[in-house]
RNA sequence: GCCCCCGUAGCUCAGUCGGAUAGAGCGUCGGUUUCCUAAACCGAAGGUCGCAGGUUCGAAUCCUGCCGGGGGUGCCA
């Protein structure tokens, strides 16, 4: 055992990865492989059981077919650790419990305090990230379909910055498709001028809307009498099949299907089946005068869109000369909503970029047999896949698949991508496993590509969120309600307060916005993006629990408590004021300061922003129960309230820094 | 037909690639304000982790089957 010295020059870090390598290197007398039985260090699961805990004796000990607490014993008497912790204890079948030295765990909440990035220690090998988000259609207008690609992504680029990687945020927009070929004819046969020249943006809007209804009513009108009869069918197969059933449970299942299908054709008693949305559809075309003299002098509306689609694609002069004036507004239309967002991209190469690229990559892919002629089309077959990967239409058009195989490429060759994150719905899974599996016949092998999947964002009836008309919910107005609940609360609150109001109006306003899209990005990033999840104004602003104004409450608090006591952030940081850990909050508190950077390892290491919201959940939680049971400008003395004061700083410095890494932003005053 | 995802407290969800007595928020019930923002805090009740097998020291987690829900599926992205 080595003598255990008083801790001079403690500089902060990461405190996991500490003891894991100080494990790796005890690990080295039983292992040839440490490394993933260093991995078994763990936080703690329960306080009983100290700060951190070693799973790693058990597996070892089966491996070595000797006795696992022996074995723990052993691994502890070679671990390096006395420094950092008390004796570990060897506790149940050989768990190694390890607990934080009080003293070595104040040098170290202080040594963050000095430290510019909370003691989140920079990547040793920094790697260059591509993360590609959001990528709406321009000329749609953005709805909550691209809120969760958008917040998430952002939150994942500036962690992935903050631990020290080369990233670039790249929106992949939709600016080559068939929605222009909409705007373009809308343009040169719908338009209201003097509303173009007024709100370009609006216009090519409704232009593409209209167009779009046109576009739709053709087929609706085709569709309906198929589902009817299809119906009619399904209505006359489930008696039969029902009776089947009851002679076989293996029959079942199809009986369920049918009553599925049935469902979804004629709607239930709370929504609208597909027959009578079809018919709504259509009844809203006919039942306007102005769609339908549209309809009527422009019966052939869908072939022509395709044409003037095809004529863009094929470098016909004036279309691209209307897109070449279209786009930018369309961006700059984004950027408002990106701005209001605090997103950012620093690279906006949407699908047009790629255009020219394309046919070199189908002659590629073909030269190199990996892609060959069926059906008139070029597929890319991927081996256990019955669906082939499509690089050309029969009709000789590029898809998206061509599209994403040339962003890889260049993301790989001019970005120098190790790392390419699609934060994309997961219903394009499929699409990805094609894509990826494509690109590594292709020859990109040594890059990591990632979906990063979400599911869907449904309303209190469990379905995916929709206006009560049944639109999807456009971005703007989302932000503009929650703003606007945001600001009822901020009003009440600031009303309410012991010692009078203390917001002026433009104050209030500021934090209204502040807390209403901090609580709309938070709703979105607490939860496990692999699930879908359902969205209530309700929970989303709750004044308690775990949701952004929580956090951002707690922050305020902070201030509060600055400013009454006439404490000077910048001055309380350069006096250099020693936080000591003396009652149990305050040791809790410094704890989970110090883990900090764990949290945003544990983001990046599966691309997971809950993992961050949960820990300033936690670290909220600890400052409420701090704030409750430990006084700070009432401290006894001097020295307690100067160290809790610098630690009251510090936690507002973790909490302030860990929402802004989710784009999430916070008031002094509130 | 084939493929993918999900099923954890009344509700909404976590659960750190197999670890100790399964967690949180909301809601419910009860308590806390001469005291730094009660937008807070403390406590209680609430579970067969869809079901049945299997793998092993140990399973919500891994494998198989079944039940239930959602999504996708050769020329939209």
């Amino acid at each position: 055992m080595q003598s255990v010295g008083f801790v001079h020059n403690h500089h902060a870090m990461n405190i996991l990865a500490e003891l894991r390598s100080r494990f790796s290197k005890a690990l080295d007398e039983f292992t040839d492989d440490p490394e993933p039985f260093a991995e078994m260090v763990r936080p703690a699961q329960d306080p009983r059981f100290g700060d951190f805990q070693a799973n790693c004796a058990m597996p070892l000990a089966k491996r070595a077919g000797a006795n696992p607490r022996d074995l723990a014993q052993q691994l502890v008497d070679e671990l390096d650790i006395l420094d950092l912790c008390d004796p570990p204890e060897v506790a149940g079948p050989g768990f190694i419990n390890l607990r934080l030295r009080d003293d070595w765990l104040e040098a170290e909440v202080n040594a963050i305090g000095l430290d510019e990035k909370l003691g989140v220690v920079p990547a040793e090998k920094p790697r260059k990230y591509v993360v590609d988000f959001s990528s709406p259609n321009v000329a749609k207008p953005m709805h909550v379909g691209h809120l969760r690609s958008t917040v998430i992504g952002d939150a994942l680029c500036r962690v992935l910055r903050a631990l020290g990687h080369d990233v670039t945020s790249d929106n992949h927009i939709g600016d080559w498709g068939t929605q222009f070929g909409m705007i373009i004819y809308g343009y040169k046969h719908f338009l209201d001028h003097s509303a173009y020249q007024q709100d370009p943006v609006g216009e090519l809007a409704r232009l593409y809307r209209f167009v779009n209804t046109l576009c739709d009513y053709r087929g609706a009108k085709e569709k309906l009498p198929h589902l009817e009869d299809r119906l009619d069918e399904l209505k006359r197969q489930l008696p039969e099949a029902q009776a089947e059933a009851k002679a076989d449970k293996s029959h079942r299942k199809k009986v369920k299907r049918i009553e599925s299908e049935i469902r979804d054709l004629s709607g239930t008693g709370e929504r609208s089946g597909e027959i009578e949305q079809t018919r709504s559809r259509i009844q809203a075309v006919e039942s306007d005068p102005a769609l339908r003299e549209a309809i009527q002098s422009h019966p052939e509306i869908a072939r022509l869109v395709r044409d003037e689609t095809a004529k863009l694609h094929a470098g016909d002069e004036e279309n691209n000369r209307l897109w070449d004036e279209f786009l930018p507004q369309c961006i700059a239309a984004l950027e408002r909503v990106y701005e209001r967002l605090g997103v950012s991209f620093d690279l906006t190469l949407g699908e047009s970029h790629y255009q020219p690229q394309l046919a070199a990559v189908v002659d590629d892919l073909a030269s190199r047999k990996l892609a060959v002629e069926s059906d008139g089309a070029m597929c890319v077959f991927i081996e256990g896949n019955a669906a082939p990967f499509i690089v050309r239409k029969s009709d000789g058009a590029f898809t998206y698949a061509t599209t994403d195989l040339a962003t890889i490429r260049y993301r790989i060759d001019e970005l120098g991508a190790d790392a390419i994150l699609y934060v994309v719905d997961a219903r394009q899974s499929e699409h990805f496993d094609l894509l990826f599996a494509a690109a590594r016949k292709w020859g990109c092998l040594d890059v990591e590509l990632t979906h990063v999947t979400f599911g869907t964002v449904m309303g209190e009836d469990g379905r995916p969120f929709k206006t009560r008309a049944g639109d999807v919910v456009g971005l703007e107005s989302l932000l503009d309600q929650a703003v606007a609940q945001a600001r009822k609360i901020v009003d009440a609150n600031d009303d309410a307060k012991p010692g009078g109001a203390e917001l002026d109006d433009a104050s209030r306003a500021q934090v209204a916005e502040v807390v209403g899209i901090g609580g709309i990005k938070y709703a979105d990033l607490h939860h496990n993006r692999d699930s879908d999840y359902i969205f209530s104004w309700e929970k989303m602003l709750a004044k308690n629990g775990d949701t952004a104004t929580y956090m951002q409450y707690a922050y305020a608090r902070i201030g509060g408590i600055l400013r009454k006591g006439g404490v000077d952030r910048e001055q309380l940081r350069s006096a250099g004021e020693r936080i000591r850990l003396i009652e149990p909050a305050e040791r809790a508190l410094a704890l989970q300061i110090c883990r900090f950077p764990e949290a945003l390892e544990a983001v990046a290491a599966e691309y997971r922003p809950n993992q961050l919201t949960q820990y300033l959940f936690e670290t909220a939680n600890l400052l409420s129960t701090f704030y409750e049971q430990c006084p700070v400008l009432k401290a006894e003395d001097d020295s307690t309230r100067n160290s809790r004061l610098a630690l009251v700083d510090l936690t507002g410095r973790v909490i302030q820094y860990g929402l802004s890494l989710l784009g999430i932003g916070t008031c002094e005053q509130m």
